[in-house]
RNA sequence: GGGCGCUUAACUCAGCGGUAGAGUGCCACCUUCACACGGUGGAAGUCGCAGGUUCGAAUCCUGCAGCGCCCA
């Protein structure tokens, strides 16, 4: 592998050969293990299936990123890291997609035909349906692409109707006449979920009731006075006195002139509109409650599209809102109008076409949701699934205690169909895993299949452990299920995890365990741990949308920025519990982070060949190597030391989601420690003069060498191209693994603390040389002599440091004294002072002004510590340790007024 | 109406009882042989407001204001 890379780092130029390498050498396929194989810590997780018509967004991609970089983490740490991929049929979307093409053609799926339909979709699936996994290979996610499925797929079909079956001979699932949420847009019933509530500036009307017998009349009020033609009846709360009297007498309706009754009941709220409101049970939820428990008749007076029908003459035909305009004006031209008020009220729209939904009486299935959703509180509650942030086990609690029977059934084409058939003799229902040919009540071969489809979600739900081969007992199910973790966003939290959890503990309970144990709920659950992420904003925190056009393209923006950049600004900005408002400034430095690491890797690469040049031995180091640190320099053990510690660090943080201090750990590491100090401190160790030892040297290297790829293996997780690119590049494609991702990630192991404390006074010592010379005006390029006087402790940091010093701080030589520095020549530290030797004048304003402000500081803080220190209370209940290292900055900040004091008055006195 | 969350440097965000942090931006200087997608130094915050608890509050409690989300 050529090892000239270029001096800026192009991610173009590298991306598309590695997300290629890394599927076709199928590197992160995972095998189910045979039954002798030495087990391996599990991680499992399922990619939540986008919808197949889609295209990744932003969203997409932050998921995926987290996704990505915990499993490439569990990899590399040795555990059997399976993240399976696939996509979801999406009903509503896919049909409404592939219908609009066919009004474009000029046709209809009516004209087609249900078996041409879907045909069709099928094809369309077949030519685009793959488009949003290409873009997950493009980004580099690290799935086992063997395991893809379709939750239309044969396999997965047959799971979804013996789920659907089994239900059914439960007792779970049965077939009734409700109100559903009907969308007269999308032609089909939707689950209260996929409903959106919006406020809306509307009426309420007052609309009086004549009393049938002529004496008199009731005013009722209503929202809805296009559903008059289906009232039958009239409510009023039993202890309203206003009405009392009129309770069982009848009214006859305006415009329609029917004869409805008087009712009590303690839904009607005497504090809302007139106290008495209008019961359309077929159009209404609440009032199909009423009608229940009055026995009243459902009168449904308008047809699918929500278009008046013939009972509601002379209004059919008309649309419910053309329909509304012509009621109320009828009604004012006969005198029943009252009054019509400005009123807020919430109106359900269709999360899928946003059309008005009509509450509407009709025939579905219904799944029996509390037995199910008992044991999905229980296993919540019982801690076998943990959510992360905590707070969403809240959010899960109230939905899940407050959850309705679900609607299961679609009038769509696409989809699983139900596996219902109706017999035309007898009329009896036959649920069935095979298709029956004879009713097996009467025999009658006359059977019609029911031609509704199931919600997707019902499919989506049994994913986690119908994707290891359920019903069926296979291996994989039991090496796989439960999965650990499914990371997802808020939003369907409830749409999918909730019924994944329903149905995982609902089904999984029912397969022993593997070793042929009843299975418990802890080990029914679907996954141990959620963890939700935040919802990717725009720069201005709106929520993106398509009509809003503030959509943010993750493709469009990894070919401006590279992948590892995105991905590592993702990952930065996900901290738990708030939205990313997305920051292309970020991004920016993330580019310039990756391109830092680019040209460290170019430097690195440029000593080994000048080392090998020298005959030093500069070649990667075995996998098992140790290195000697006691015989290496102070800023080897220092960094190495570095190293272990912000390992541990990532490792913690990744273990409890905090992808953004792992990030900020793996920066800092890189960048504020790696390349500004140790490349720096380690150039003066390669640079071999003629005819001397390179003893020094080939340790260096050594050193360095290991540090270096141990650091890229840190990072791999989070930028897996660049680092992909520069360790192939490093081993000179004689890599000991196929791949980074391959390798072991690196783990907490030898600190030298000492050497730590010993580098953080010499780094303290050199900028404030570097902040002397600044405010001397020394030249860049200036080399200057340095005084120093250090208290005892430092004397030796300093002496044995020299070349550090000189090199860093840009010194000609260094002398140690005793004598203090002249006052207001130099700059006083806690463990030093130290002055230059310049021929520069010293701006003695300039140095009065940084000493007052520096004073003020000192001084501000030396209050507050007194304040405290002489306070009795204080000193008797804080801890010891506390008040001691109070105690210790207080002696300090003694000190540096001391001295910033003299250098002051110093000052003051007119220089001769 | 019920519930949840947020308000910290110009911007985007960490910190959540014991000396206010990061990235970006800003200012000044520097084309030093890895990197100007760079280096060096620097300026910048009464931690939304008002009370309370505490020896001590950005951090805990209460109220208020503004913003956002979910459910009805």
């Amino acid at each position: 592998m050529p090892r000239d890379l270029p001096k800026a780092y192009s991610p173009t130029e590298i991306e598309d050969k590695w997300a290629e390498f890394w599927v076709d050498q199928n590197l992160f396929a995972v095998p189910t293990p045979k039954a002798d194989e030495p087990p391996r810590p599990p991680f499992t997780m399922l990619l939540p299936p986008p919808n197949v018509t889609g295209r990744l967004h932003i969203g997409h991609m932050l998921n995926q990123t987290e996704m990505d970089i915990l499993t490439r983490w569990h990899r590399m740490r040795g555990d059997r890291a399976l993240w399976v991929p696939g996509t979801d049929h999406a009903g509503i979307a896919t049909q409404m997609m592939v219908e609009r093409r066919l009004t474009a053609e000029g046709t209809s799926r009516h004209q087609l035909g249900r078996e041409a339909f879907v045909e069709r979709v099928w094809e369309w699936k077949r030519e685009y349906g793959g488009a949003i996994l290409e873009q997950m290979k493009r980004l580099g996610a690290s799935v086992d692409w063997s395991r893809e499925y379709f939750t239309m797929d044969e396999r997965l079909t047959k799971a979804v109707r013996e789920a659907f079956v089994r239900l059914y001979e439960e007792g779970l699932i049965y077939r009734g006449n409700y109100i559903v949420n009907w969308c007269p847009g999308c032609l089909t019933a939707i689950s209260d979920l996929e409903v959106e509530h919006e406020e809306q500036q509307g009426k309420l009307y007052e609309i009086r009731y004549p009393l049938a017998d002529g004496g008199g009349s009731l005013t009722i009020a209503t929202t809805r006075p296009e559903t008059m033609a289906g009232d039958v009846a009239v409510v009023v709360n039993p202890g309203d006195a206003r009405y009392r009297a009129l309770v069982g007498k009848m009214l006859r309706l305006p415009l329609f002139g029917r004869e409805i009754p008087v009712l009590a009941d303690e839904w009607a709220d005497p504090a809302f509109g007139t106290g008495a409101v209008k019961v359309t049970p077929a159009h209404d939820a609440n009032d199909y409650a009423i009608g229940q428990r009055h026995s009243l008749p459902s009168l449904t007076v308008m047809d699918e599209h929500a278009r008046m029908n013939d009972a509601a003459a002379p209004y059919a035909g008309l649309d419910r809102f053309a329909a509304r305009k012509r009621i109320v004006a009828d009604l004012e031209a006969q005198g029943f109008l009252v009054a019509a008020r400005d009123h807020a009220n919430a109106v359900g729209k269709c999360s899928r076409c946003k059309s008005v939904v009509e509450p509407r009486l009709s025939t579905q299935w219904f799944i029996k949701i509390q037995p199910l959703a008992d044991k999905a509180i229980a296993a919540v509650e019982g801690g076998a699934i943990r959510f992360t942030p905590d707070q969403y086990r809240k959010v899960f609690f109230e939905w899940m205690r407050n959850i309705r029977d679900w609607c299961v059934s679609r009038q769509l084409w696409w989809g699983h169909r139900i596996p219902a058939w109706y017999c035309e003799a007898c009329g009896k229902v036959l649920v069935a895993r095979e298709t029956p040919s004879a009713c097996s009540a009467c025999g009658s071969v006359q059977l019609r299949q029911e031609t509704d489809v199931l919600d997707t979600w019902f499919s989506s739900g049994l994913l986690p452990f119908t994707v290891f081969g359920w019903p069926t007992r296979t291996p994989g199910l039991a090496t796989f299920y439960p999965t650990q973790l499914l990371v997802t966003a808020f939003d369907i939290l409830f749409f999918w995890v909730a019924r994944m959890i329903m149905l995982g503990c609902h089904f999984m309970q029912q397969v022993p365990l593997p070793d042929g144990s009843p299975r418990p709920l802890e080990e029914a659950v679907p996954f141990r741990e959620v963890y939700i992420h935040a919802l990717v904003r725009d720069a201005d925190r709106q929520k993106m949308s398509k009509t809003k056009g503030n959509v943010i393209d993750p493709i469009e923006l990894t070919s401006r920025f590279g992948t590892d950049a995105v991905r590592f600004t993702l990952a930065s900005m996900a901290s738990p519990g708030t939205d990313i408002a997305f920051s292309e400034a970020r991004t920016e430095g993330n580019r310039a982070f990756a391109n830092k690491i680019w040209n460290a890797a170019r430097f690195i690469f440029l000593q080994m060949d000048r080392a090998r040049q020298a005959g030093i031995a500069a070649a990667p180091l075995a996998e098992d190597t140790r290195i000697d640190w006691e015989r290496q320099t102070i800023e080897a053990r220092w960094i190495v030391s570095r190293l272990h510690r912000c390992a541990e660090t990532v490792n913690r943080a990744l273990a409890a989601y905090r992808f953004d201090d792992a990030a900020q750990a793996v920066y800092q590491f890189f960048w504020g420690e790696f390349c500004d100090w140790y490349l720096e401190i380690v150039k003066l160790r390669l640079n071999v003069a003629e005819g001397e030892s390179t003893q020094v040297a080939a340790d260096a290297m050594r050193a360095l060498l290991h540090v270096f790829e141990s650091a890229l293996r840190l990072l791999a997780p989070f930028m897996p191209f660049l680092t992909e690119e520069i360790w192939h590049a490093f081993h000179e494609g004689a890599t000991p693994r196929k791949s980074i991702a391959l390798a072991e990630y690196p783990v907490e192991r030898e600190m030298f603390a000492a050497d730590e404390a010993r580098m953080a006074a010499l780094q303290e010592l050199i900028v404030a040389v570097r902040g002397l010379r600044k405010d001397r005006g020394v030249e860049e390029k200036q080399a200057v002599a340095l005084l120093a006087t250090p208290a005892s402790a430092a004397r030796a940091v300093v002496a044995g440091n020299e070349e550090i010093i000189q090199r860093l701080a840009r010194v000609s030589e260094i002398t140690l004294q005793d004598a203090p520095i002249a006052a207001g020549e130099g700059r006083a530290l806690v463990g030093f002072d130290i002055g230059i030797v310049a021929r520069i004048q010293v701006d003695a304003v300039a140095e009065r002004q940084r000493l007052t402000r520096e004073l003020e500081k000192l001084r501000t803080e030396m209050a507050s510590k007194q304040t405290q220190l002489s306070n009795e209370a204080f000193l008797a209940k804080a801890p010891p340790k506390v008040v001691a290292g109070l105690r210790a900055r207080a002696e300090e900040l003694t000190v540096l007024i001391e001295k910033d004091n003299a250098a002051l008055e110093a000052l003051a006195e007119p220089r001769k």
